[in-house]
DNA sequence: GTTGGGGCATAAGGTGGATTTATGGGTTGG
DNA sequence: CCAACCCATAAATCCACCTTATGCCCCAAC
């Protein structure tokens, strides 16, 4: 990512007369429509029809067939083909449709997420999860949740392994999610998924050239980019090379070690729950790796004896393998 | 953190002269902020300033003040902690930044793959790609290449591998990828990346309960759903199957077949790329086969013997495993 | 043939939200 | 103690969107 901030052209906006000029880096919201525009071109692509789209998300008619309108016009393109008996999309319209439909699928999970971020007081479910767990799995869990038991207000936590494991143990939360290696006293638990540590680099680097496995040794002798100490990444790092790992820079957030990585600062670690896009789009590359042990087991937790009941039991019979 | 700001609006927009009642499940777009919103907040994330912020949106500071604050009003949560030196993230407002980011990066799909679908006449770079990789793959590469050459203006041609040759031959097209087994006559083509085809079901489905994998003479036995008799995906199945697989219901549209699997119609064979969320949330759940070739390369073709050249080659140089 | 219903487009009017300017208060460092 | 940051608030403006009220088109049923 660009942290060279400084040098951006100075653009004002201010300019009323003239149309909204398309700034060269930001202004993605101006090229893209918004959500509800995106959610009602996917209802008409389900219904084949503006008007009963628009019934569906409670607009009129016009204001269903205006909005499409203008999204045609910022985008350029025929989205439907309309006829007298109903809409249909247009070729180009199902692709848009297509990627319109993983905006609104992200948006969904951020949903879901915040959500539970809210609700916290008067919640039937309250989940303590470690930040990895919460960040990347849990949203999608709780839409699924939400399919099955729509009227369960689920309220969220987020901490490290520690944390999680006191408001379980406190009765602060009635479900835990951890992904360290080991589990705290008193509590029961339940592998719920695997996760790994992967190495990686820029598509520049050396090491994505080699053709042999790194081993344990080299990886410990090698600066990395690194989260801060006291994380999950950490732990695990630290336990499967048997000593400390050598940071080469510290960061507090996995987007930064993303970005540094990528930008060819040096090879960094980072779980695999956190790489999809970065690695299928060659902006990052997997080393491979022998010798190590880079897996780690994500768990549920519960104090021990109390097996999850009600709400707690549907969450966590989502979650298993 | 002041988790309870008493915002507890109901917050029903439309009530004007009693229209049609807001529908329960619909409105995300009430519940989650705009894109230009989330774009903000991932600016103030990265800048640590919400002024910095709003100088790199090209908006003024009390403005982006008011829309962080109206966010936090909408979400409940307290996103950011202001100081007279800066403002930080809460440790809720580092989650919501980073479901945020899987919105914005969706977003961010969606217009490198819609100023494609627009430019078509003036663009540098003609690509003509099948379904499945402009949907799934194409925006990536659209946005990594948009990283490496910003002016390299890309038009896209979605359609199937016979258009797709005709526009490549007739040289209406620079580039071209296909996801057939084999390519036309006359091109030059090289594998870019690997598809499988993938049998999934219901979670409740019988099938999801076997031991043993799937044979070939199962899988032709058995009524699939699949999507339209000439698709891509069709024509691999026949192929593996040594003849054409009974369809119990034909569907015009990936999406719609996932649905419809989901909701426990019956087994459905779908391309891997089709299956990311489905499978992690268990939406459905994947069947083991064996003895049945479903692999399948993705190639990009050209004309025989017109290398690829300047804007193409670019292109072409990321998509290569 | 005519009529009713579904579907879409256009026009006119109102409303709310978001933005801009203008200001003030707070902290930090020279 | 002043300059340079930061942020919050207030008031005015403006735009985007929605709604209501139409009209036209097509089809199917009587």
């Amino acid at each position: 990512m660009g942290w060279d901030d400084g040098a951006r052209a100075p653009r004002d906006r201010g300019v009323r007369g003239a149309g909204p000029v398309p700034v060269p880096g930001g202004g993605l919201a101006h090229r893209v429509p918004e959500l509800g525009a995106l959610e009602l071109l996917l209802a008409v692509a389900r219904l084949g029809s503006l008007g009963r789209a628009a019934r569906e998300l409670g607009i009129t008619q016009p204001a269903a067939s205006s909005r499409i309108r203008s999204m045609e016009r910022q985008l350029g393109v025929a989205l439907v083909d309309r006829s007298p008996r109903g809409s249909r999309l247009t070729d180009a319209g199902a692709l848009v449709t297509d990627w319109a439909r993983r905006v609104v699928e992200a948006a969904e999970a951020f949903d879901a997420g915040a959500q539970a971020l809210r609700d916290r007081r008067d919640s039937r479910l309250r989940v303590a999860a470690s930040m990895t767990i919460a960040e990347y799995l849990l949203p999608g869990w709780l839409i699924a949740l939400r399919g099955q038991r729509p009227d369960t207000a689920v309220s969220l936590l987020a901490g490290n392994s520690t944390v999680v494991a006191e408001r379980v143990l406190s009765g602060e939360a009635d479900l835990g999610f951890v992904e360290g290696v080991s589990v705290a006293g008193g509590l029961d638990s339940v592998v719920i998924a695997h996760d790994r540590l992967i190495v990686v680099t820029a598509p520049g680097h050396a090491w994505a050239r080699r053709s042999r496995a790194l081993d344990a040794g080299e990886l410990a002798a090698t600066p990395l980019i690194l989260r801060e100490k006291g994380s999950g990444t950490r732990q695990v790092l630290d336990a499967a090379l048997g000593g400390p790992a050598r940071p080469l820079i510290e960061l507090s957030s996995t987007t930064a070690v993303k970005a540094s990585a990528a930008s060819g600062a040096g090879p960094a670690v980072l779980s695999e729950l956190a790489l999809g896009e970065e690695l299928s789009a060659r902006r990052l590359v997997a080393i491979p790796v022998e010798g190590v042990r880079l897996g780690r087991d994500l768990r549920a937790v519960w104090p021990t004896g109390h097996r999850p009941a009600g709400p707690a039991r549907d969450l966590l019979a989502l979650t298993r393998a």
